[in-house]
DNA sequence: CAAATCTCAGTAGAACTGATATAT
DNA sequence: CATATATCAGTTATACTGAGATTT
């Protein structure tokens, strides 16, 4: 559901009424559904930002990962480490971006095993004029001011070290 | 990926810090990837509490809404309206449930163009069940206190009021 | 040989488009 | 007739399992 509800009441509250009436209040129910509805809000206006540029935005933050290599190259599995997404998604992806002219896959030359994928020039400018309009719309987010922003990054900051996606003492220095 | 990432580094940290030295800071960038990865961590922790009674959150919580009804039974446009989800995923759903038996097809009887769903005992049972489990794990959210869980609701009600939901003054008094 | 990297085939759930039957 | 309700067929993007080929 891409499009706003345009509701007369706002149905989690609702539903956080009669949730408390059956088995008492729960903070936690309330705020689960709200991460779900902000999600699909959001993916749906970033995905709708990217259509233009037969983007979805998993696919642009492949791109933008590449970009950001010294090489424009990357292992397979080192993007689905930094994308948080599944091998076979990864070369999914990558497929995808292949197709579209974006990438390119060349043997790893420093293990066998390995594919890179590398972005191309038309990579390159997609990326560019994808962030623009990306930037432009606040990525969704332009009903915040930066400290909610902030205030958003480091309670969910919280739950990934909590669900053991990362170490506590941030050690934002290592490869 | 269901599974904690266990890298020796915030990933999404690590993706603003080039971020930032490419386009310039961008709060929003980090704080979307971070609504992100929580519906993902979020969405796979609930689905794993529910798999034993072969449920998903999105069913789930039509079984919840049905045994919110006086009645136990709801037009299937109401249920995707308070879902927040599209027709044809609403009739998708109701399919799957009723092949489980945990919900039946009845015919509108006050419009002749409606169905309505209403939940079987075996739903009702079922549904107790599931949210006591979701309780116990607290949705997913127990690093969480109440006054933060409520932070991240007041945050969200802000995007979904900006995005066109449902209007500013909250009216939840109305059908 | 055990482990790592990637691919492939197949499955699943969810969101969507566009068309249709039916009733209001 | 226009609108609303629900369904159906088909598409897409994503996530996953399990199996394999290849190389370390």
């Amino acid at each position: 559901m891409g499009n706003p509800l345009n509701l007369p009441f706002d149905p989690i509250e609702r539903a956080h009424e009669n949730w408390t009436n059956r088995w008492g209040a729960s903070p936690a129910m309330a705020a689960v559904t709200s991460v779900m509805r902000a999600q699909q809000i959001l993916i749906g206006q970033l995905d709708a930002t990217l259509k233009p540029y037969e983007l979805t935005f998993a696919r642009y933050e492949a791109l933008v990962l590449l970009t950001f290599s010294s090489t424009g190259a990357l292992p397979l599995g080192k993007i689905g480490e930094r994308l948080m997404v599944h091998p076979t998604s990864v070369t999914n992806t990558i497929d995808r971006l292949e197709r579209q002219g974006f990438v390119r896959r060349l043997p790893n030359p420093s293990d066998g095993r390995g594919t890179l994928a590398e972005i191309t020039d038309s990579g390159r400018e997609v990326v560019e004029h994808a962030t623009h309009d990306l930037l432009a719309m606040d990525f969704g987010l332009d009903c915040y001011s930066d400290d909610e922003l902030w205030q958003l990054h480091a309670l969910f900051k919280n739950l990934r070290v909590s669900f053991g996606d990362f170490p506590d003492e941030d050690s934002s220095r290592r490869s």
